[in-house]
DNA sequence: CTAGGGTTAG
């Protein structure tokens, strides 16, 4: 009895001594240790009731055995339980083989679990369904529902907790007919109405992405607990309807009021992806209040939330507060500094890893290759290969999608496509990626190649499949052999009601030069997406038609469509373009009301803007600080000073940034030399113009001869100025224009 | 006395 209060000690203390001890005191102080959590003195106490030769009861095995399946560490003491079992035919008793079954799923051990099962005399409906609670645990879905056709041919009735473990595992793997099949059997048998088995259709549903269904379940339950709310609302978050999450958070607050750990994690994950910093901070604020700052996941998600949000030194400071971390946390913490292209930091953080010898997976090394997807960083992206393969993890399919997207954004795609070859396995994704590394690179005929074998292997595309192929078109003559048949490809696999198909059409025939064709896609569209707008004043800027540029926008602004990030950069770089003062002004503005001024593309924009429309003071105003500028802001800083006679602020500028750390990239040395042969520093101009290549591994572009020709020529040396200009067809790399942006020769 | 449903990293 007095176990029964916790106090254990003294429990122990008078069963001691008992002059008379029974059958029943026994397993009331076994009862009693098992329930305070004294797993090791349960099971010492029973192996001794045995050795005094009391009979042993099942209700008690049952008890240890399951303790010892939830603690983890008492498998050796659960196997001598087993032992026992055996020696004493309980295996007859079902409630006894049921939870040596559970022990042994508890441990991992499936294919144990697997032979028990068969071996057992009796099974009842809870056999069956720890049975398949084991092999869901295992990743092992296909067998469970093979189980559930068994059990059924089997004559036993399910209950709900099998109907909750059987829905959840269809969720797990590709089969909709089956779900449905499922779910009437659980109509017929009149178990629709249980919370738990509603709350198994709903997530399954949402992760079908069949939300109307989940919707109307979750709609027309008689009770929502907790698990309910939180299952729509993972729903939504898993179709990416992020605002419908928000709703639902609110209506959970005002008709649940109860929130947990599991709620605050899913509400969290859509802040970063939405730019609701407040939101995330609110709910970081909850996290406290509700003492959950313990909780682990919880905290990862707070640390994507943070670096989705551009916060990584809210981010850092939380992770160095983290009292434990698990390998999530880590993983989380080098996919963050992927994210905001800090490859240093994500590979400090694997050497930390590895150094310490900490477990890692192929999320570690997904991220840390997705950090060094860059030129700048590509040989640090070829070490990790190197320990990719010292790992052992170089045939894991994420792996080899990230290595494929490495090579490719590091103007690799050849050593992509090797890559490639090599891989056991591939999806959809590892195509995708092979096709955009030929696509960014400028190679459109390796791309449709690519694209073309997919379709004889039969290997359906997705969106993300076009939208790379049409991405990678950026000359007239592809237009009309390659890119006017993929249009017709489109139309006949209906992508075309795809919006972001639609706008990469209306971008590749612009890019292509064909406006006419961008204009009529566009105009031709009843539905107009900010997004299909934005496309085609983008289309307008490539090409260099500022004043059509304007002219759209100031359309979309009649139209009653808001402008965001995308358009007001692309309004921001034709202003700038015009040097229309008036206009970048009036788009500073907006960009303030609109609060996307601190945008990363529209804060350079605005100091573009000034930049090229002379007024450095403004531009100064808004400059960042230099520990915290960006390559952009720096080209941005110094083409200003080149471009309006301030060479020597220019050259100042360019040393100022090799001292914070900054790699120039082309466009750093197209303003510096332009900046010396308007000064008419030759030696100093040449000088740059070697170092660019040697010291700094920029190629020499068309651009930066422009700048030596001129620095020559107008300083009277035109022999040297023809000789260079024979000599540079031979080295010369042109660089598409899209990656030139602010150009001042 | 034995079984179940919702959360985090590519």
């Amino acid at each position: 009895m007095y176990s029964k209060f916790g106090n254990i000690a003294y429990a122990k203390h008078v069963f001691d001594k008992m002059a008379d001890r029974n059958e029943a005191s026994w397993n009331n102080m076994i009862s009693g240790y098992v329930k305070t959590g004294f797993f090791l003195d349960a099971s010492g106490l029973f192996l001794q009731m045995w050795d005094r030769g009391f009979e042993l009861n099942g209700y008690v095995i049952a008890s240890l055995l399951t303790a010892f399946s939830r603690s983890k560490s008492m498998f050796l003491e659960g196997l001598q339980i087993h032992g026992l079992v055996l020696k004493n035919g309980l295996l007859y008793d079902v409630f006894v083989a049921t939870s040596v079954l559970h022990f042994y799923g508890g441990y991992a051990l499936v294919s144990d679990a697997q032979l028990l099962f068969n071996e057992m005399p009796d099974r009842n409906v809870v056999s069956w369904t720890s049975l398949m609670v084991n092999l869901a645990d295992d990743g092992l879905f296909y067998e469970v529902v093979n189980l559930y056709q068994r059990m059924r041919q089997a004559g036993v009735g399910c209950n709900q907790n099998t109907f909750t473990t059987v829905i959840s595992s269809c969720g797990s793997f590709d089969d909709e007919f089956l779900v449905h099949q499922v779910l009437g059997h659980v109509i017929k048998t009149g178990h629709e109405i249980n919370v738990s088995v509603a709350n198994s259709l709903v997530s399954t549903f949402g992760r079908f992405g069949q939300m109307e269904v989940a919707c109307y379940i979750f709609n027309h339950m008689d009770v929502h607990d907790i698990i309910s709310w939180n299952s729509i609302l993972a729903a939504f978050v898993h179709n990416l309807v992020f605002e419908e999450a928000l709703i639902y958070f609110h209506l959970m607050r005002l008709n649940h009021g109860e929130v947990n750990e599991t709620t605050l994690s899913t509400v969290l994950s859509v802040c970063g992806s939405m730019d609701k910093l407040n939101w995330g901070r609110g709910l970081h604020g909850l996290v406290l209040k509700l003492g959950y700052e313990m909780d682990i996941c919880l905290t990862n998600t707070l640390l994507t939330m943070y670096f989705e949000s551009g916060r990584c030194q809210d981010a850092e400071q939380l992770f160095h507060g983290m009292p434990e971390k698990d390998l999530i946390s880590w993983n989380s913490m080098m996919a963050g500094y992927a994210l905001g292209s800090n490859c240093l930091d994500a590979l400090r953080a694997l050497g930390v890893l590895l150094r310490q010898k900490k477990i890692i997976n192929f999320v570690t090394f997904a991220s840390a290759l997705s950090a060094c997807a860059d030129k700048e960083v590509l040989s640090e992206g070829r070490i990790v290969h190197g320990l990719v393969i010292v790992s052992g993890l170089h045939e894991n399919l994420v792996v080899g999608n990230a290595l494929i997207s490495m090579y490719g954004k590091g103007g690799m795609a050849h050593k992509a496509k090797d890559v490639f070859g090599k891989m056991p396995e591939k999806e959809l994704v590892t195509w995708n990626a092979l096709i955009s590394g030929f696509a960014e690179n400028g190679e459109v005929d390796e791309a449709l190649v690519i694209f073309k074998s997919m379709r004889e292997m039969d290997i359906p595309s997705n969106y993300i499949t076009l939208i790379n192929v049409l991405g990678s078109f950026y000359v007239p003559c592809q237009l009309l052999r390659q890119g006017m048949p993929l249009h017709g490809h489109i139309l006949v696999t209906g992508f075309d009601s795809d919006e972001y198909v639609r706008n990469s059409l209306i971008s590749m025939y612009a890019c292509c030069g064909d406006l006419d064709s961008s204009n009529l896609i566009f105009y031709a569209l009843v539905n107009r997406t900010p997004a299909t707008w934005n496309s085609l004043v983008a289309a307008n800027a490539h090409h260099g038609q500022w004043e059509e540029a304007l002219k759209l926008l100031r359309e979309m602004q009649r139209a009653g469509v808001n402008f965001d990030q995308f358009s007001l950069s692309a309004a921001l770089a034709a202003s700038s373009n015009l040097a229309i003062l008036e206009d970048g002004q009036h788009l500073h503005g907006i960009a303030i009301k609109l609060r996307f001024d601190h945008y990363h593309y529209v804060a350079n924009g605005i100091m573009d803007m000034y930049g090229k429309c002379g007024e450095i003071n403004d531009l100064l105003k808004i400059l960042p600080e230099p520990e915290t500028r960006s390559r952009l802001s720096w080209n941005i800083l110094m083409s200003a000073f080149s471009r309006h006679g301030h060479l020597l602020k220019a050259r100042e500028t360019f040393h100022e940034m090799l001292v914070h750390g900054s790699k120039p990239d082309h466009v750093s040395f197209v303003a510096i030399l332009s900046a010396c042969s308007h000064g008419g520093l030759v030696d100093e101009g040449l000088s740059y113009f070697t170092s660019m290549t040697s010291d700094f591994g920029v190629s020499a572009g068309i651009e930066h001869c422009v700048c030596i020709v001129d620095l020559l020529g107008r300083s009277g040396k035109l022999d040297e100025a023809e000789s260079f200009i024979k000599k540079m067809y031979l080295s010369c790399v042109s660089y598409p224009v899209r990656l030139a942006q602010t150009p001042c020769c």
